[in-house]
DNA sequence: TCAACGATTAAACAATTATTTAATCGTTGA
DNA sequence: TCAACGATTAAATAATTGTTTAATCGTTGA
């Protein structure tokens, strides 16, 4: 419960009375942050149309595979991707979840307006 | 014009040769960057509902007025957030652009997901 | 079985980004 | 006009995040 030092928009704290739970704020930002990081999201934009080895995902945005690898933990570790181990390559695609397609849609739409203008 | 070390899937280089230019990923990933911050998202998800000056920004969200003034000069310099001055008071609000709306539809879908589990 | 290969991990380092503190600017009203 | 207030800026600091390097793990095929 805060309280204001001006009070000029009534409209405010009725709207702080209904504000999600810090830890909310916290998680949405944190999938914002998966994709805040241009390797990143040039990874998943591969992930979401193809299925790739680390090697290949590794030469297709021109980094160390160590540094990709770091980069598709982390996505993993958030659900957005999933990975099977066939001989000795790991093979990485987009997971097949709700919250997957979601970011995805979300992806495209970015791209779609940054590309019009 | 990339090489892969291997190839095992053909989809892959069809999908290179469309990949966008490394300054779209540059500028896609900014926009999401602005949002990967949860005091910034809390400004940003505010000032979707409301117009408020940057005192009652700061008291809402629990932080000193540099800090959120640092943050909305991040947000107002992408276009997302505009201000007036009235006063000594200077007031921000969502901006009336595509831009500001597609990333208030991002947003309001990440936390709807994000609330129903 | 062991050398070669691809993937992963860990530690060190580099770079970026957020916050604090202190100083300054602009506006208002006494 | 000048003191008080709100907002902004700049510099210093703190915290977070990404990349490199080197070492390790797991799998395969010679």
């Amino acid at each position: 419960m805060v309280s204001l030092p001006h009070d000029h928009n009534e409209n405010t704290m009725r709207l702080l009375a209904e504000k999600p739970e810090e830890e909310v704020f916290t998680n949405v930002s944190a999938t914002f942050g998966l994709i805040s990081d241009s390797t990143r999201l040039e990874i998943l934009w591969l992930l979401c149309h193809t299925e790739e080895c680390v090697m290949n995902i590794a030469a297709a945005v021109e980094m160390s595979s160590p540094a990709v690898s770091h980069h598709l933990r982390l996505l993993k570790g958030a659900g957005l991707i999933t990975s099977k181990r066939v001989g000795k390559e790991a093979y990485y695609t987009l997971a097949d979840s709700e919250e997957a397609q979601l970011v995805h849609k979300i992806v495209d739409a970015v791209f779609d307006m940054n590309c019009r203008k």
